[in-house]
DNA sequence: ATATTATATATGCATAGTCCTATATAAGGA
DNA sequence: TCCTTATATAGGACTATGCATATATAATAT
């Protein structure tokens, strides 16, 4: 499961609560592996059975009680080993492209406000994307140095050149709908 | 569901059973949609009792009976109103970028290592890609007309571009690893 | 005054999807 | 002769994930 390994990665940087961890997560890697509350807590408390995460108790009088998180030396072998080791395999499920591969089905100005609409998307995905780099500020004294910044970048510039890349041909279909160079039939 | 209107696409075609459609999955729309034998088995039967398909037994002597699945009128509408719809949402979900995140872990020679293999790996993928249109070819009489394979195209056209995009990144980040670009520390 | 947001964790329920196995027969290859 | 592949369907078990809700309190905004 990748989840365990992202919370892992995390918790080789500093202790945290699953709270503080569903943050980090929506403003570092949710672009690429979004995470649901309570997905985190669940595989917090896997990791802690498995021996690879310990938690320590922490009373707050106005707040529910903490559980902090930390790393344990089975966990970071654990993680270690896992970034070491073969790519997991990506999932490239794409449901759009379902649309697309029937889209003969439908009306050419159908098709047109479809992809005018898939183009929509993706420019205002980039423009989150080029947000992104500000977002990360605050987490950066706490984990980052110089050379974790740049993988960080990394995973953005994929995600832009990626959809880069879709919006591109996005656009190269609406320039081949609107010169009608589409079979009618 | 998005296998429900991948499968009602295809009956929108031709008539088919389960063993049929896996089949036409895994030549068409395998690279953006896989299909797992079971679920289409499943989905076919939840179609059905939604009133969308129709099954017509067809007994062999030799061979398990197929049950051949047919759309109904109120399946046809179904699809045409999603398929005009809005667009479903595109989960960008993208395992191997959680260890680029963290990479930083590792030494640059196993970074460059790592790098080296997605970039094989890419290559692989997009060579497979190339194989595609040929692939499609049988299933072509039965259910394509010039207009249904300018979009089959171009899904795999997408699906080049995003694949191309991501082994230039991977490249440009074996280059910075090569010329001593990326942080030490 | 009321509603929302932030802090913090937990659980129940549902669903999509994967993997494996079972059943049955015939043809073809090693 | 034995193994694999092709044809054809079905179901159990499991996992990851998502959505909603519950609990509890304080601060802030409308």
């Amino acid at each position: 499961m990748s989840l365990e390994y992202a919370i892992l990665g995390f918790l080789n940087y500093h202790p945290y609560t699953g709270y503080d961890l569903k943050k980090i997560f929506d403003t570092s890697i949710r672009h690429f592996w979004p995470a649901d509350q309570s997905q985190i807590y669940r595989t917090l408390a896997r990791l802690t059975e498995q021996g690879f995460a310990e938690m320590e108790k922490v009373a707050q009088d106005d707040r529910p009680d903490r559980k902090v998180y930390s790393i344990t030396e089975a966990g970071r072998e654990e993680l270690m080993k896992w970034l070491a080791g073969p790519a997991p395999l990506g999932d490239a499920r794409n449901a759009p492209l379902i649309q697309v591969f029937f889209a003969g089905q439908l009306t050419d100005e159908e098709i047109l406000a479809k992809f005018e609409g898939f183009a929509a998307i993706m420019r205002a995905i980039l423009e989150q994307y080029e947000q992104i780099p500000a977002q990360i500020i605050p987490y950066q004294q706490e984990i980052s140095s110089p050379r974790e910044h740049f993988f960080w970048l990394l995973t953005l510039d994929n995600g832009i050149r990626s959809m880069r890349a879709s919006l591109d041909w996005a656009e190269n279909v609406i320039e081949q709908l609107k010169q009608r160079k589409v079979p009618a039939k």
